[in-house]
DNA sequence: CATGAATGAGACTTCATTCAT
DNA sequence: CATGAATGAAGTCTCATTCAT
């Protein structure tokens, strides 16, 4: 039986120099992949668009794989960070407009990475699961987890919690990726605007008077 | 003027056994695609598995987009068929049981293909715009469009007929879609409750009783 | 050893309708060669601007070059048998004009066969020596030939007879070709004095007066 | 790494290795072609010949064609090093012999290169205008351009100096391809007398007594 | 005789990956 | 560590030719 291929950096660099061609390497991949898609991102393009010659891509990962995951995963901690201080300011307000914040934020965030958002989701072959992305999808759950469980007796009564939040989670993150996707013809407030109804009268007991 | 590069099939069979043949090619490639993914359906794998000489396939197709997209046609035409049946039924019902059972007949026939869904959604590069699957995709949201407009005023005064359809018809096909893809524990029917219910709450004006 | 690819047509068609369709195919094979060159004559093309279905062409010819040959035979012929008119013509006149006359012809005729012959020239590989082509080159040749024994004595001492009829034969010949080939800025009559002037103090023993 | 050898070139050892490589390939096209013609030498025969797997030839040549291109230029190359050798030493003999020379030299060169030759004149299709040999043809031709026009007034009255440029060009070079790919039964050095006297006698004014 | 479906060898080309320097 | 030449498997597609109907 064959090893398994390995999807992760062949080694953690030490020194600066290599931490420094390795974010080359990763600058450029994500490039590409925007530029070009999965399929015209080869080694030797990837190679090139970091001003390296294509053996020493080797040196820093397995194979080519590696390197997608790795952009991934970056992506996946950038969003982490941008969002992890959104939420953190959501936490300080109401949350009602805290709610609105979090999925403006959401929205505008893949807005600005909208090239690479099209490659992860129409270009990139499944490649196992993306440890970090889900990582990054999980905690939201868990935020919203947290919200319906401790404002239970608020929504209406026959409300399961678990299936509302997988209902909840996935309706907000798969419109703000055909949105952002898809363009269509609805600003940007009045996305936000119409998701946090959709949402909130989801799981609502009383209609706005 | 070069012709256009034909995405349509290069013959249209005349003879049974040609007629047949065809389909054996559409029938493989569907089962290739389903287990191996875009890119690991080479013509190679699909002429063998359909048990012919790889050049037969250009007998029928003039390339290899021209089989996916003739799978993702046939494809199309059979979810279009099926669901035309239950749209019919559906329009000789009220429109609350009616559009519950066009929710439930659009979520059991993803199921029941859910290995080719995965394909398109997840796998298939974006081969220009897949007429077929595109007609579909309209003709439901057609449907909503009128009952929107026959229904306005039953809904909330603020409703953007244009925006709530562009929200309606993602979210339904959306979650369908993730639904059957990612299996949440949430059984069939209580999926097909959430979701009647997610649409109903965000285009009512009154609260249910 | 392998037999030797047949080149000869594989029947001797007996039966008027096989005539006929051998013509067809061999006027559809012409039509493509001048066309879209050899490489783009492909059998199954042929076979379609001839109206037939691509096996057919295997109950008249063995293989694709038999056909090509069988072009360029009734290409040959069509060139003789226009020539040989010429021939007899330019007999009954004196030789000086005669000559001029037969010049004028060849180059005629190529020039109305242009797009054939620049398949022969550019485009057939080499199918063995051809037969009628060549027999036809032969034919002219000994028409100098004879010429040049018949007026040995008027032509300057020391002309070598075989030298100059190669010289001679290949110079139209070849120059004809260019000439309808490249078309360079030359009109045709004055093409036709100047290869006149070119042979005629090639071989003559005297000046113009 | 060892230190390199001082004195050893420190000019790209990498580079020199490529330089060869390419030279294989260059050499092995040319016998291939030679051998099997254009439709015969395949990239998979090209690259056997050279030793190289057929993935190595596109490292340095992006398709076929610039591997047939690249021959036919070094082929250019190499005739018009030698043709200059001898065109600067006819300059300085008086034309009547510098002209002959350079007949000479002409034919020669040909023969010597009789392969290659019959590859370009009769297997090759057109590739668009080979570069460097046109250009070869253009400096004869500007050559003898400049002779008639700076002898203009030895000339018969009537020259057209157009038409007899291309002429004699054309005379020149093809009969000197025929010769030597046909090879009739006549002396090299005759058949060098017999063209200067076909181009001599064309363009004088006054037979030789 | 005609048909046209089927064949299969072989062409060109790409690309992830390895390895000697 | 870096380089880039070299590899070779695999992919898409074409085409002359055969054969069952």
């Amino acid at each position: 039986m064959p090893p398994l291929p390995a999807h992760s950096p062949r080694k953690v660099p030490r020194q600066e120099r290599s931490r420094r061609t390795m974010e080359r390497i990763l600058d450029a991949a994500t490039r590409v992949l925007a530029e070009r898609g999965y399929d015209g991102a080869s080694t030797n393009r990837i190679a090139a668009a970091a001003g390296l010659s294509n053996g020493s891509l080797y040196q820093y990962f397995p194979n080519k794989d590696a390197i997608v995951v790795a952009v991934l995963d970056r992506f996946a901690d950038h969003l982490a960070e941008r969002l992890g201080a959104e939420i953190e300011a959501a936490m300080s307000e109401p949350w009602q407009t805290g709610g609105r914040s979090l999925l403006e934020a959401q929205i505008r965030l893949l807005e600005e990475n909208a090239d690479l958002l099209r490659v992860v989701v129409e270009h990139v072959p499944r490649l196992g699961p993306f440890g970090k992305l889900d990582a990054l999808r999980q905690r939201l759950a868990d935020l919203v987890r947290i919200y319906l469980l401790l404002n239970r007796d608020r929504f209406r009564p026959g409300l399961d919690v678990d299936a509302a939040l997988w209902i909840i989670t996935e309706t907000v993150g798969q419109l703000a990726i055909r949105y952002v996707l898809d363009r269509p013809p609805i600003p940007h407030d009045r996305m936000v605007d119409e998701l946090a109804e959709l949402i909130i009268r989801y799981i609502r007991s009383e209609p706005a008077p």
